[in-house]
RNA sequence: GGCGACGUGGCCAAGUGGCUUAAGGCGCGGGUCUGCAAAACCUGUAUUCAUCGGUUCGAAUCCGAUCGUCGCCUCCA
């Protein structure tokens, strides 16, 4: 299996330190705002990422931090004059309400700042004995300079950033690039008390901590959007790598933006959507199949446009899935020879390419089509071949990359009494034998408008929900 | 200014040296089925991969130039 490593900017072959364990680390939100599509574009494909991990049999331990002590969490807390902790405590329920909607497999855990204070200490003052921290007054920062490799992930070079710097000038600095690892309190912030004085983290010492706590020093991956290449990744691995003598993660992953009118959507531009507005408006599937049919570290243009395309997408899955489900208790039929081992491999083949999704997803239309033509062609097969295709769905589009949901189809089934449709779908019958389509087709609208729209074919009547 | 990514059909998007005279989804045209529709299936939709030049027996894929788009260098998934 190949994973595109961001520190080598090449694809390498996947080697987890402690097979078949997998650690896996995802830089998630700052909860003080419902979090945007774009956002929720990185979290499906780590998700996706860490569920196809398991389908080959890995046992992955999967952390994704929450934020939970920062500048905007702070503005915005003073603007609604609330804490900043009930604030972070309404947006942290909002998340996991959200990635839910998105059917995320939960984190194995989320750990936030705020509960590792000590394990941040600890690093700062391991920094600070090494002589690569600094403490100024209370602010204590990292020293650049003494970090040799500094800029070995992002590809930027000290001279360089030196010469672009946009950095504001800070006099305590001893030099421009230098960053905050603990903050001195300001009047009106929340602070912890510490060696150098009541303060707060800075941003990017708080993954290495919760990092390190949760998966140990090194781990194998670690993973966030595209833009915490640099500083935040850059820093990471500065501190973490300075304190500890030992590489921080072996893989470095990176997920593609999410463009509006091909720019980047994000909250300081104002171009973007709430997770929670569109998951309101469309499917969870739809925006899966959306994320999933391009490549996880491309660009993607967000449109409703092409969400409701994939929305088609993942209603000609479900259009089979009733097919199957109808099917799966058949007893009697005849059999049919499909080659599910090459489907597999050519999933897997394309999965092990650097999670080529898009491409593992072709797989599985070619099945849809495949399947289809099976079962108009013979319209007697036996259960087996239900069962079997049942099985290859299951496993591909719903266990790793959750482009369907096999549950939404059994609610239906055991809850609602339907009774009344088939009585309906009686009357229609009878008109359409009478030959009075007039009647017929006001049945078929009067349905259509209570959501079930009718299928005709050579086995009789089915409906499904709009 | 420095660093990086990208430009494939009407839209989205895979493919990065011969298996591809370019997957898959959506759309559109024609057909089968149907009373009609829906669904499904069949079929047609790029002699061509931004442009120009080069390397090669062979290039969308490698190299160079040009044009264009985007990102990072500041909080940001």
């Amino acid at each position: 299996m190949l994973v595109y490593n961001t520190l080598t900017r090449k694809k390498e072959e996947f080697k987890p330190i402690n097979p078949p364990n997998v650690s896996m680390y995802v830089c998630g939100p700052t909860i003080y705002d419902y979090f945007h599509i774009g956002n929720g574009r990185t979290f499906v494909m780590s998700d996706i990422i860490r569920r196809y991990l398991i389908y080959k049999g890995y046992d992955v331990k999967f952390v994704m931090n929450l934020t939970d002590v920062d500048d905007k969490i702070i503005r915005k807390a003073n603007e609604e004059n609330i804490t900043s902790a009930e604030l972070t405590e309404r947006y942290e329920a909002a998340f996991m309400d959200d990635i839910k909607k998105f059917k995320m497999k939960p984190a194995d855990v989320y750990p936030k700042a705020t509960n590792h204070m000590q394990e941040i200490e600890n690093i700062i003052e391991k920094l600070e004995n090494k002589g690569i921290a600094y403490n100024v007054d209370g602010n204590v920062f990292y020293n650049v300079g003494k970090f040799e490799s500094y800029g070995k992930l992002s590809g930027k070079n000290t001279d360089d950033l030196e010469v672009g710097a946009r950095i504001e000038i800070n006099q305590e600095k001893q030099n421009p690039l230098d960053f905050s690892v603990w903050k001195k309190a300001k009047s009106g912030e929340p602070y912890w008390e510490s060696k150098w004085g009541d303060g707060r983290p800075g941003w990017h010492i708080e993954c290495s901590a919760m990092s390190m706590k949760h998966l140990g020093e090194t781990i194998d991956i670690h993973a966030g959007g595209n833009d915490l290449i640099f500083p935040h990744h850059e820093n990471e691995i500065a501190q973490s790598e300075a304190a500890t003598g030992k590489e921080f993660a072996h893989y470095w992953m990176h997920f593609g933006f999410l463009n509006i009118d091909k720019q980047k959507m994000s909250k300081s531009l104002g171009n973007f959507f709430t997770a929670r507005d569109i998951l309101n408006q469309y499917p969870a599937e739809a925006l899966r199949l959306l994320f999933v049919q391009s490549h996880y570290r491309s660009p993607l243009n967000f449109s409703r446009e092409l969400i409701e395309s994939a929305q088609k997408g993942t209603e000609k899955l479900n259009n089979l899935i009733r097919l199957l489900l109808k099917g799966i208790d058949k007893v009697d039929g005849s059999e049919v020879e499909v080659d599910y081992e090459n489907k597999y491999k050519l999933f897997t083949e394309a999965m092990d390419d650097d999670f080529n999704s898009a491409k593992a997803t072709s797989v599985i239309f070619d099945f849809v089509r495949e399947a289809n033509k099976l079962i108009v062609e013979n319209k007697n097969l036996n259960s087996e071949f239900y069962q079997k295709a049942v099985t290859f769905l299951r496993a591909t589009a719903e266990d790793v990359l959750g482009i369907i949901d096999f549950n939404e189809f059994n609610i239906d089934d055991a809850n609602t009494d339907d009774s009344w449709i088939l009585e309906e779908i009686e009357k229609r019958n009878k008109a359409k034998y009478d030959r009075n389509w007039k009647l017929a087709d006001e049945i078929r609208n009067s349905l259509a408008d209570k959501g079930f729209i009718l299928e005709d074919s050579k086995n009789g009547t089915s409906y499904k929900m709009k």
